[in-house]
Parts: structure tokens; C-alpha cells; sequence
RNA sequence: GCCCCGAUAGCUCAGUAGGAUAGAGCGGUCCCCUCCUAAGGGACAGGUCGGCGGUUCGAAUCCGCCUUGGGGCACCA
């Protein structure tokens, strides 16, 4: 329809240069769906914008806009107003069209191929495997599997991913926390290091390798504190004092129990990070290993291919990636004095092995404070031969958390913290997944606890699952009133679908492909949200205005079609987020 | 100091390629169940769109400067 007026208007341009009321040129235009129903239904800015190159007043030329204009039965009635718009009113016959589409193609309403099949990654949440998700987790987490289920009914190929940092420091520093609290289990006084992780699944890591090997892994406390360097509180550097102790685990401990320990830590907490996502309703095609990166030789080979095409240099003993040459503010260490490699390395590596998978984009979602690395990746991205747009990066704000008027401060280390599981059993799965998408992912965010879980919180939820549950009460009502319902015969008494409740209900389901389309190709699905609380509402304000279950037969019918199609974009809607469609509540 | 993201109703936020009278939810005041779940609906009140310039027919939206909140600027990950 859109496609069709702007064919008609071009014409009337072109006349009107051939007129030479207009210089000869080729010009660009709106046309828009309008908000305001005074409006008509489309309206264009056209003339507004050649009111210039003709030296006209706007209203004047759109007249002749209008005069011009080729004759259609689609269009009713041309208007012109306020500044200059051209109003169009539209042949309403083809408006009942969209509650038998919606009916014919069910779930599949609303999908589109637009994608084309393009192979997209996702990387989303990669949350370092040293405790459980927590809050600030899960925003990323309901964000980035949003923006991949939406790009997948749109028609991208899809492959989500969570890249585990299995490797490097934090990593040993968990180790070691879980090595001391099992020393405590075996009867040590330990005095726990003040950069250690003191959650309390650290110690339930602990107890349960304590079961496990018994005194096996115990040493001496005198003697893993001997040489040691003060920590913190004692007048010393903490960063220090933790790495002298890693070097003690795995020096009293041996390769093989050092490894044992860790292990028990990684795998323990992935497998908790796993089932929590799960639980979430987000789930990966690949969980890729840093480890992996270290150990197939995939570090070095993209170390290599950087050093072979002269982004590579050494001083002071590292080596550096000449990062500045390609548009990041300085050069980075890839790798350290000391011989080991940066994180940053195995993240070129890591990039490097999603180019070579052949991915026509990569989008990475990270938290807002990473976004200073931003420049890095793409300079590695382009530093290994391909075009740095292929990457997009999306960011997500922090949701800071408050427990009524009270600020939650939170840190992983301190063991202070709200965790995504914690969440979800207070408010439940809808509620959380709702509330995190519910907002422009770079928007900060403030989640208030107390409100979430309170039962009494009018959560928005439950206004449109509450709207979903209200037309399958509607279909039970209907068969204990003992009235019946003619699908065939509803769709062919549509056009009694007259109030101004029910034109407008059609024209807000008619959108929900264009919304699914835009909120997948700019990454926003919380457009999807709102545009589901718009139907919703649409919805509820209908019910309260009329009834459905009329003596009418033709009516009665019309109208139970109607709404069965808004149950089904609700529906394909919320399931697109994964949250639940009640019939009952 | 440099970089990124914000600043819109009392609060939390939308605002679709610059468009017509800037919207919603919550909170406030008032109204609507002999009727399909009132977990709903309707009405009213509430705004110098942080400030000042600029671009133009037209700016919350684009550009510049300023104020202000958060974040980032490692041989940590």
C-alpha cells in the first residue's frame, strides 16, 4: 500500500517537472502511516520538501500535487493540511484482510525472510566461569537472546554463543580461594586473602572436594604462608599477595591436584551457569573454550598471521600490537613480559576463529564498560585481512539494582550480590525477562527489587499476559453460555467489524510485521515489548467498551475472529521472548 | 585531560528517516462491574524536551559550545 502511493506521488512529481513547476531533479520524500486518525491514513511530506526547488508556498504546491495525481481506487479522499501534508484516505474494504491473514498463517504471522538466510553470531553474557551470574548478567542474558530470536524470525541463520574464560588469572585466583576454604574444611587456619572470592559457593565448591579427596590436597598453613608477601590489610599490595599464593597452590600442590582443583571450580560453576541460563529459556549452539584458543595453537597462529602481515613489534620485552595504526588510541600487549599471553590475545585469536567461520556478521554483546576495547577488536579484526563492519558491537548498561529506596552494591569478589537465580525465583522467569527488555539495552536501568517481587506490584507483564488470558476466558464464557462460533462465517461478515474500537485494533495488528522487523534489524526488541503493551491496551479498552458474546450471530463471529487474531499476535509476540501465554490467571 | 552513554510529566521510561496539539505506565483527583476475570476501562491535573547558539518551511530529534549524572582510559579479565 505504502509501496503504492509512493509510485503515485513520484508520478505527480514527475508531471509537475515536466510542467517545469519544478526544477528537474530526483527527490525524496516520507510517506508515513499517521498517528492521528484526522489525518487519514498515510500522509506525505513531499510537498513541503519541493516547496523550495518551486519557489511555491507548500500548500500551494501541494495542491498541484494533488491535481496532478493519477486516479486510484485504493484512495478515497485526498486532503492537504497543517503546513503542507498530503492526506490520504484509504479504501477501508482491504483493512478486514489482516484478521484472515493472522488466521491463515497462525504462528507464522509476523515472520519475515528479510535476513535472507545470512549467517549472523551472536556472542551474549560470557560471563568469566568465577561464580554465579548475577543480575547484571542477566540483563545481557535476556537482551542478547531477544536480539537473536528476533533476528531468527526475521530470517537471519542464527548461531549464538558463549565464550568461556577458562583461562588466565581470575581463574587461578578462584583455584586458590577454593584451595584455602578447603583447607579451613581440613582444620587450617586459613586467613582468607582480601582479593580472594568469598562467595559462599566458594566454600560449597570447597566442602564438596573436601568429601572428595579428604586430606589429600591439606598442606600446612605455616607452610603455604611462608614468604609470602603482606596482603592489603596488613600494609601490602593485595594483587601481590594473591599471586605469591597461586604460585604456592600449584608449587605444594603439583600440576595434577593443582589441575583437579580448578577443575572442580570451572566445572561446578559452568554447569551452574548453564542450567541457570537454561532455566532462563536461553539457550546456545556453542559454548567456545579460551582454554581451547591456548591449547590447539589458535593464540600463536593469529599472533603469527599478525606478525607476517607487520602489525606485530616488541619493547621492553613484550610484544605489541601496533593497535594505533587502526584507529585505537594506543598499542596493546598481546603478550607479556614474562612470556604469557594478554587476554587480549586470545581475544584476537577468538575473533579471528569466528572470521574464519565464515560469519557475514559477528555481534558481540558486551557490558557498557567494556567499551573502551571496542577499538582494539577492530583494529585486530582489520589487522587479519577483513572489514571491520563485520563486527558489531552492542552494549549493555548496567541495571543497578535497589532493594526499595536502598542502593545494592554489588561485587562478584565480595560475595555481595543479587544473583540471576535469586531473581528469577523471586519474580519469576516472565517477569525478569520482560523487565530487562523493557528498556533500551544502552539506557541505564533501574531494577527495583522490592517492587518486582512485591505480589501486590502491578507488573506490565501480567497486563499483557492478563490480555492473552482475557480471549481464551471470552472462548470458555462462549461455550458455557451454550453459543457457538463459525470461523468461516465471521471472516465473511468482517465488514461489521465498524466501531472505532475495531478499525483501530486492526490497524495496530497490521503492524506487528514491521515492528518484528524493525526491532530485529536495529537490535531493539524492547520495541517489540511496547508495541505489545499498545495491543494490549487496544485490546482491554475494546473489551470494556463492547461486548463479544452478542445475540447477533454474524457479529458474535466477526468479532470472536478479531480477537482470536489478537490472541495470536500476543501470543507469537510473547513467545518471541520467551515468556509465557496463560489462558487462565 | 581524552573517549563512550545518558539528561523528556512528581517517579520509571517511549518518542519510529527532522513533521501536524511531545506520549505511556506508576503515583494524584474523579468516574465506570444486574454485563465475556475491575490483574480492566474512561476522564482530569501534571512539560522552558538540561542550557545557549546554529542549520530550515519545521528540531526532543541534526551541528557547535556549556552544565550535569554514570562508565571507560593495564604487560586485569
Amino acid at each position: 500500500m505504502k509501496k503504492k502511493l509512493e509510485t503515485l506521488i513520484q508520478k505527480s512529481v514527475e508531471a509537475l517537472i515536466n510542467q517545469e513547476v519544478i526544477p528537474s531533479a530526483s527527490y525524496t520524500f516520507s510517506i508515513e502511516r499517521t498517528r492521528d486518525p484526522q489525518h487519514g491514513d498515510y500522509a506525505t511530506n513531499a510537498a513541503m520538501l519541493l516547496a523550495k526547488p518551486a519557489k511555491m508556498n507548500p500548500r500551494q504546491l501541494a495542491e498541484k500535487l494533488v491535481a496532478a495525481l493519477p486516479q486510484d481506487s485504493a484512495i478515497t479522499k485526498v486532503d492537504i493540511a497543517g503546513p503542507g501534508f498530503i492526506n490520504f484516505y484509504m479504501d477501508s474494504s482491504s483493512q478486514f484482510d489482516i484478521v484472515k491473514r493472522i488466521h491463515e498463517l497462525g504462528p507464522e504471522f509476523g515472520r519475515s525472510q528479510v535476513g535472507a538466510g545470512k549467517k549472523v553470531q551472536v556472542e551474549f553474557v560470557s560471563a568469566n566461569p568465577t561464580g554465579p551470574l548475577h543480575v547484571g548478567h542477566g540483563r545481557g542474558a535476556a537482551y542478547g537472546s531477544a536480539v537473536a530470536d528476533l533476528l531468527e524470525a526475521t530470517g537471519f541463520d542464527v548461531h549464538r554463543e558463549y565464550y568461556v574464560n577458562d583461562a588466565g588469572r581470575q581463574m587461578d585466583i578462584l583455584a586458590t580461594s577454593i584451595w584455602l576454604r578447603y583447607l579451613e574444611e581440613c582444620g587450617e587456619a586459613v586467613r582468607f586473602p582480601d582479593n580472594g572470592y568469598r562467595g559462599e559457593y566458594v566454600g560449597d565448591i570447597a566442602r564438596d572436594l573436601f568429601r572428595q579427596v579428604r586430606d589429600d590436597y591439606r598442606r600446612p598453613i605455616d607452610l603455604v604462608l611462608e614468604n609470602i608477601p603482606a596482603d592489603e590489610i596488613q600494609g601490602g599490595d593485595k594483587e601481590a599477595h594473591i599471586d605469591a599464593l597461586i604460585a604456592k597452590a600449584k608449587a605444594l600442590l603439583g600440576v595434577a591436584a593443582y589441575r583437579d582443583v580448578f577443575n572442580a571450580g570451572l566445572n561446578n560453576i559452568l554447569e551452574d551457569i548453564r542450567n541457570d541460563l537454561r532455566e532462563f529459556g536461553v539457550d546456545y549452539q556453542c559454548w567456545f573454550s579460551e582454554q581451547q584458543l591456548m591449547d590447539d595453537g589458535s593464540v600463536e597462529q593469529a599472533l603469527a598471521r599478525l606478525q607476517a602481515s607487520g602489525h606485530l613489534y616488541q619493547k621492553d620485552g613484550a610484544t605489541w600490537f601496533a593497535s594505533s595504526n587502526l584507529g585505537d588510541e594506543k598499542d596493546r600487549v598481546v603478550r607479556r613480559e614474562n612470556g604469557q599471553y594478554t587476554y587480549f590475545a586470545s581475544d584476537i585469536a577468538y575473533h579471528m576463529n569466528k572470521l574464519d567461520r565464515g560469519f557475514e556478521q559477528i555481534i558481540d554483546i558486551w557490558g557498557a564498560d567494556h567499551h573502551g576495547y571496542i577499538p582494539r577488536v577492530k583494529a585486530a579484526i582489520q589487522a587479519l585481512g577483513a572489514d571491520a563492519s563485520k563486527l558489531k558491537v552492542l552494549l549493555v548498561q548496567f541495571a543497578t539494582l535497589y532493594r526499595g529506596e536502598e542502593k545494592v552494591q554489588m561485587s562478584t569478589r565480595s560475595g555481595e550480590f543479587v544473583t540471576l537465580r535469586q531473581l528469577r525465583d523471586e519474580v519469576g522467569k516472565d517477569a525478569a525477562r520482560f523487565f530487562y527488555v523493557m528498556r533500551r539495552s544502552e539506557q541505564h536501568m533501574d531494577f527495583d527489587l522490592q517492587l518486582a517481587t512485591s505480589k501486590t506490584n502491578e507488573n506490565p507483564v501480567f497486563y499483557v499476559q492478563y490480555a492473552h488470558a482475557r480471549v481464551c476466558s471470552v472462548f470458555r464464557q462462549l461455550v458455557e453460555k451454550g453459543l457457538t462460533r463459525d470461523i468461516p462465517s465471521g471472516m465473511a461478515h468482517l465488514q461489521l467489524l465498524s466501531e472505532e474500537h475495531e478499525l483501530g485494533l486492526m490497524s495496530t495488528l497490521e503492524r506487528y510485521p514491521e515492528v518484528l522487523e524493525r526491532a530485529a534489524l536495529t537490535h531493539e526488541p524492547h520495541q517489540l515489548i511496547l508495541y505489545l503493551r499498545e495491543l494490549a491496551n487496544d485490546f482491554h479498552t475494546y473489551y470494556n467498551a463492547h461486548q463479544f458474546l452478542v445475540e447477533d450471530d454474524n457479529l458474535r463471529n466477526a468479532r470472536l475472529n478479531l480477537i482470536a487474531a489478537v490472541r495470536q499476535v500476543l501470543a507469537n509476540g510473547l513467545k518471541l521472548l520467551n515468556i509465557n501465554t496463560p489462558e487462565a490467571m
